[in-house]
DNA sequence: GCCATATATTCGGTAAAAGTAATATAGTGG
DNA sequence: CCACTATATTACTTTTACCGAATATATGGC
């Protein structure tokens, strides 16, 4: 995965090639974060830590890669980082990426059931939020 | 990408996650051939190599692949193989294939009017056909 | 400034994927 | 059976991608 930085389109949308978007898809970790975050709005990275069970590098390196080729966006909010969907996702990727998401339902089940249960374990205490 | 064969869902359709789809995408040859596949139906071997300006074996390698996860199927008529999409393809895999295809034309351009021009030159002649 | 937590990056090793060249198999027509 | 064309496969080399461990950076609270 090369670091591609993201051009811009006449309409605004990002610039993204086909071969791009499925690289980027094609390795478990990102496909993993990708279709978490596609269900979730908006996580940090702590949380896809725990969802996935991977290692915080590991996961922080995919990030990086999925940043550097447009397909998220980060935001940073105190100690935390955000990451969601790049708004400006040209339509047909946003729209193979929820196509594949209400397909495969059962494929991201236990990551989402991680992501509950962490989410419930912490209850209503102000961490990660 | 490892040799995958393709079992069955309930409805029919091939078993195929959506890693190993995005895998058969993340190469540039392969997802030239497969959409070049979606667009026009269905190819021969050298319709591939023309169309793609590549070596015979390299073609035939990735259709190997193609093949054994399930996403294209080959017919043979007399010395020429036809590769297709796989009629039991998943809905949303043919769905994504579809609308990537749609929204990235100009990607496809060259290939497309190399094919043409094949198709051309070789004029009614019976080859190929 | 110091410590703790969250996140990012770098380095070195390794394994998987892609390319090339040579060779094998299959079908067709004589 | 032989020669010819189309396609597939094998063996080898090179490149690319991923991982783990260590380290660096950023923020918040004291």
């Amino acid at each position: 995965m090369g670091q591609i930085k993201p051009n811009k389109a006449p309409d605004g949308s990002h610039l993204i090639s086909p071969i791009e978007v499925f690289k980027c898809l094609s390795d478990e970790t990102r496909a993993r974060i990708v279709f978490l975050v596609t269900h979730e709005q908006e996580l940090c990275v702590c949380e896809l830590t725990s969802a996935l069970e991977a290692a915080q590098p590991k996961i922080s390196r995919h990030l990086a890669m999925l940043r550097s080729c447009g397909l998220l966006e980060d935001r940073r909010q105190g100690q935390w980082v955000y990451y969601r969907l790049h708004p400006q996702l040209p339509e047909w990727v946003s729209e193979i990426l929820k196509k594949t998401l209400d397909s495969n339902a059962e494929w991201l089940r236990q990551d989402i059931q991680r992501l509950r249960q962490m989410r419930d374990r912490l209850g209503s205490k102000p961490v990660c939020d």
